[in-house]
DNA sequence: AAATTGGGTTCCGAATAATGGAACTATCTT
DNA sequence: AAGATAGTTCCATTATTCGGAACCCAATTT
């Protein structure tokens, strides 16, 4: 509907709710704590109204504000996360698959979906680690320079690669992040080998392999992807792992149609 | 207007959004993805209030709908949940000194905060491990049965203290979790001795030292701990490690001193 | 010291969105 | 096919939200 616009209902018709997952938003992924003034400009709104939404918002746990009246994610916002995630059925039926990858490669395995236009990490396993995980998960990242995200780009029909890739703004990451035009072949040639590669598009010095996870009616898009450095993963490792990657991909899908809808 | 009820706002005055984030805790917190008629049921709201709540929330990517019609957590939760973990700052300050504990011990360690009368987890850090780290992040524990709990009481002032443990529900856990009596003379010990323990109160076979961590307008309560099986944390192993701990509370809190309201 | 400014909070009539009963449709059961 | 069960849509009523303005308070300026 409307390309750019700062803070305002962007379409959708939630009312009350709308309006609140905007401010909720912006300041979860600000860069720090926000003062009320700060929200203020950026969302244009009467400060009377804004003070209540922001109030019931701190009320709930969903914001946080501290003594010098800057507000902060609240710590609900964990709680709730933490919760689905835990039970979340999809990661649930892929992580024993996720670990047999880890331990076959010895490299990062992630598990992603498709979500609008950018892939949502839901797991990652990482080899023996010190890292944080959750640092990943739950990020968004955009389709054309991940793994995943051509993966899951490649199964879907045609008419959905035209809109989905039509309405991306792409951004130059490294000298190989694709383009409109070259993302467009990269998937043709993806829908017919089963693997997408990642050379290095979104990070210098970082490639993956990934396989595309549906379930039939396409309610559930996204991919599994064995994820590492350059200088350990050559083409040639790569294209070793594209199988196993598929198979993992493979035994993960044939888990899901237990729990997904048996008839349709 | 309406004093008390089951599933029904609960004494906050949030208005509309009260009203949704029961509907979101409801479901989150299910054992499962739950139908229609289940929520109907649960939360005894008219067919068609309850109906619009859903598809908004859904709309808004908070709640999930599969095609059977069974409504599940969203993905949204997952985004705004890892960024604000990504930048919390308790959390940021804390990270350096929880590694360098969980090297030093080579025990998991621990981050809560205390969270109405329960803890939070806001971190862990375990040594090489294959585990999930998610997993923990994020849920709430009762404060009278972790060491972070326990240390975190010990610094609110008594009537705070008397306050909380007086609304608590006492779940006998293990032989050793504490009634409210006993957990008050604990409370006190902690107060002179400055250190928590966790003899097996929650679990069978687990021990661990925590110490409180706080800001001086006790606007941030917590702590941090190490926590393992009682056949390696021995009484006297606990006792050996309870200066790291302290120690390391005490670099958190004067990290934080920076960021916190420097007046006050 | 008085006045001003900036940041935040409270009030209250007007505007709007939520409510909830009932009618309706789809789906499952017998 | 009839009956029950589950889920969705409609719309007049009612409760919430809206938003402008007045207010408060602490920090600066004059």
């Amino acid at each position: 509907m409307n390309a750019r616009n700062e803070a305002t209902s962007e379409g959708r018709d939630t009312g009350t709710l709308g309006k609140l997952m905007i401010l909720l938003d912006l300041v979860t992924h600000a860069e720090g704590p926000m003062r009320f003034t700060d929200i203020l400009a950026l969302t244009d709104q009467p400060r009377g109204t804004l003070h209540r939404q922001l109030s019931h918002l701190v009320q709930e746990g969903m914001l946080e504000i501290d003594g010098d009246g800057r507000y902060s994610p609240g710590l609900r916002l964990l709680d709730l996360a933490s919760s689905s995630w835990a039970k979340n059925e999809f990661r649930l039926v892929a992580e024993p698959h996720l670990n047999t990858l880890q331990r076959l490669t010895g490299e990062t395995v992630h598990l992603g979906v498709l979500r609008g236009t950018s892939i949502i990490y839901l797991d990652k396993v990482e080899g023996r680690q010190s890292v944080r995980m959750f640092s990943q998960i739950g990020n968004a990242s955009p389709v054309y320079c991940t793994g995943v995200g051509k993966a899951a780009l490649s199964i879907l029909p045609e008419e959905r690669v035209t809109e989905i890739v039509g309405g991306l703004a792409f951004q130059k990451f490294t000298a190989n992040t694709h383009t409109r035009e070259s993302l467009l072949v990269e998937i043709a040639d993806i829908r017919s080998g089963g693997c997408a590669f990642d050379r290095e598009e979104h990070e210098v010095g970082i490639r993956c392999v990934a396989a595309p996870i549906w379930s039939e009616d396409l309610s559930l898009i996204g991919g599994v992807s064995v994820t590492g450095p350059a200088y350990r993963l050559t083409m040639e490792r790569l294209a070793e792992w594209e199988a196993p990657v598929r198979e993992a991909a493979k035994r993960i899908m044939t888990g899901m149609r237990i729990g997904l809808g048996p008839r349709r």
